[in-house]
DNA sequence: CATGAATGAGCATTCATTCAT
DNA sequence: AATGAATGAATGCTCATTCAT
C-alpha cells in the first residue's frame, strides 16, 4: 500500500468517525481502529486532529466549489435550465457523499470561532457569487426586485437545510424530485395571499 | 438573594459564556467566574455543563414556540397579516436575544448525536406545525402546490440562515425589512425564467 | 492543611524526587506519589513540570544569593575572617539542603539551551561581584596580579566541584574542614615548584 | 563507503546535534537527517540513542586520558614544565573539539544517576591519578601540605569550570594564555591576606 | 447554602525502536 | 546493507465533578 493510498484510507475512516460521532467525540483512538493502523501512523500523514478535519471540510469545500457553474444569462432561455442544472450539481454533489455533507452542515458548525469565520467565509465566497448572478438577473429582468444579497442567503440556508434534514433524516427524496422542489420554491414562492 | 435569583443569574452568564465562546471552549471556570459565584454553587443549581446548556437551549425553544401564532385561514383576507406577524415574532424573538440565537444555530449544532437528535426533534414539530398550516392552506388555496414538507423545511432554512448571518455577521438590518424580505421570497420566490 | 502548607508539601517531595531521579526521569507521577495528592492537584499549584523545577532552582540561587556577603576591604586585618566568613556560609547553604544542591548542580546543567542561559547568568552575576571584589582585592594588594575573571572562574568551579563530590559521592568532611582547605587552596595554591 | 566510515559519519553527526541542542532536545531524526542516512541506518550502527551518546563521551575520556601524562618528580627542575605541559594538553584537548566538551561538561551531567556515575568514575579515576601524584609530590616537597584528594577535586573543578566558560560563552581566550592563568592560580593562590 | 480545594479519568501527541522490503 | 513506514508505550496536562468545611 503506497502512501497515497494510505493517506486516503484513514481520512475516509476519519470521515466516517467523524460523521457518526461529531468532532469532539470523534477520538482519534476511534479513527485508527477504523483505519486499522497504529496510533502514531495517524501522526505520520495528519499534522494532528483538527488538521485532518479541516482537510475533510476543504475536500468538501472543493467539491462544492467545482460543481457551481457560473451561469450565463446572455441567452434568457437557456437561463432556466442552467440554473437547475446548478441544483442539480450541488445536491448531487452533497449527497453521493453524506458523511462529508453531515461534518460539513453539523460537526464543523461552532467548532471554534477560528473554524466558524473559515465557514462563514466559504458561505460569503458562495453567497457573492450568487449575488451577483442575482444582480446580473435583476437587470435582465430574470430576477425579482429585492435585497439580492438576503435572496441569496436565504437560498443558501433553504439548500442547506433541505440537505441536512435528507442527510440526518435519511429522507428519501430522489435528486431530481428535490431540484424540481428547490427550483420551483426559488422561482415562485408558495404564498398566494392577497395584501392587506 | 433567592434560589431563583442566583439560578438566573448563573444561566444568564453561562448564555454570555457559550455564545462567546462556544460550548466546547466554555468552561465551568468562565462560567462561575463571570456569574460572581464558587464553582461548587454551579453543581448546587445544575446537574452538569450539559444540562446548564440544554435548558438555555430549551428556553429558546420555548420562546420559539410561544413566538409561533397559529393561522387562521377562516377570513382569508386576514391571512397575509397573521402570516408577517408570525415571521415579526419569530425574527424578534431571535434577535432581541443574540447570545442565545447564535447558541441555538452555532453551537447546539454538532454537539453530539443525542443533541442533533433535539434539535432535529424540535425543528420538525416547528416543522409539522407549518407544514400543516401549509397543507390547510393548499387545500383553501393560498398556498401553492407542491411538497409541503419540503416547503416548510426550506422556509424554516431560510429563516434560519438569514438570522444565522444577522448574528454571527452583525448585519444591520431593521427588523421590519427583514420580515419584509422574508414575506416576498416566500410569496413569490425571485426567479423569472421561462421553461426551457 | 492551608494553601502554603500544600504547596510547600508538593515542592519539597517534588524536589527529592528530582533530586533521586534527575529532571527527565522524575514524572509528575511520581511527585504526586510522594507528595500524596492527586495529579490534578499538583497543577493547581504548580504551572507545569518545568516551573516547579524552575522554582527549586531559583530558591537555591536565592538562598546563595543572600549568603553572600560583600567583602569590606576598608580594614585589611578583617578581609580574611570576611572571605573565610563567606566561604562558611556558601558551604553551609549547600551542604545543609544535599537534594537541591544535587540538582543545581547536576540536573539543572544542560537542561535545555533556556535553562542552560538562566545557570550561566547566576553564576556570571556571582562571578561579576566576586571579580569586583578581587579587582578591589588586587588594588588593596590583597589580592595577586592577574585575570580577575579567570580568578573568579576557577574559584567558582573549585568549590562548585568540591560541593557536587561532597554531596554526590557522600563524602563525610565537616563543614570547617572544607572551609578551610578552599580558604587555603585559594590563598597559597598548592605547587610548590620553580620556574623552568 | 565502508562501514566504518559510515559509522564515524553518525558518530560525528550526532555529536554537532548533541552539542547544538542537548541530550533529550536531539531527536534521532535530527541525527539522521544530519548524517544523511535512513533512520533504520542508525540502528544497524548504535545500539539506541544512549549507546551512542555513552560513545561519544567515552570518546572524549580516552582522549583526555591520553592527554595526560604521567609527570616525573625524579629532576625538581624539570616538573614545571611537566605540569605545563599537562594542563596544555588537557586544555588542547579540550578546546580543539568544543562539541564534545559541551557534551561532557553540559549534557553527560544529570542525566540520569547511571550516567553520572559513569562520570563520577572518570573524575575519580584522573582525580586519583593527579592525587597520586599531589601525595607525591608532597613527599618532594613540591606539593604544599594539605589534603591532597581536596585539593585534585578543586583542581578539576576550576578547570572545568573555566573550560565551560570558554566553551558555553565562547570566551577569547589564548590557550596559552590559559594555561598560563590556571598554573598561576595552582601554584599560587591569589589571596594575600594576614590571619585573623 | 456557599465555598474552593481536591480529584482522577481521559486524551492528544511524541519519538525511540522495529522490521518487511 | 539500507531504507523508511509502521509501531505503541509512555506522559504531561485539562477540566468536569465532588465533598469536607
Amino acid at each position: 500500500m503506497d502512501k497515497t493510498e494510505r493517506r486516503q484510507q484513514i481520512l475516509s475512516n476519519a470521515r466516517d468517525v467523524f460523521a457518526k460521532r461529531g468532532y469532539h467525540a470523534a477520538k482519534i483512538d476511534d479513527i485508527v481502529a477504523a483505519a486499522g493502523v497504529a496510533r502514531g501512523t495517524f501522526y505520520l500523514y495528519f499534522e494532528d486532529k483538527r488538521a485532518i478535519f479541516e482537510e475533510i471540510v476543504d475536500g468538501t469545500f472543493a467539491r462544492l466549489g467545482q460543481a457551481i457553474l457560473r451561469v450565463d444569462t446572455g441567452d434568457p432561455s437557456l437561463v432556466r435550465s442552467q440554473i437547475e442544472e446548478n441544483i442539480r450539481r450541488i445536491v448531487h454533489a452533497l449527497l453521493e457523499d453524506p458523511a462529508t455533507t453531515k461534518i460539513l452542515l453539523s460537526d464543523a458548525v461552532g467548532l471554534d470561532p477560528a473554524f466558524d469565520k473559515k465557514l462563514l467565509f466559504f458561505y460569503e465566497e458562495v453567497g457573492k457569487l450568487l449575488e451577483g448572478s442575482l444582480v446580473d438577473g435583476q437587470e435582465r429582468g430574470i430576477v425579482a426586485e429585492g435585497d439580492a444579497r438576503v435572496y441569496a442567503i436565504m437560498t443558501l440556508g433553504a439548500m442547506k437545510e433541505l440537505m441536512y434534514q435528507v442527510v440526518m433524516r435519511g429522507l428519501e427524496y430522489p435528486e431530481e424530485r428535490i431540484v424540481a422542489e428547490i427550483f420551483r420554491f426559488l422561482a415562485a414562492g408558495y404564498l398566494r395571499v392577497s395584501a392587506t
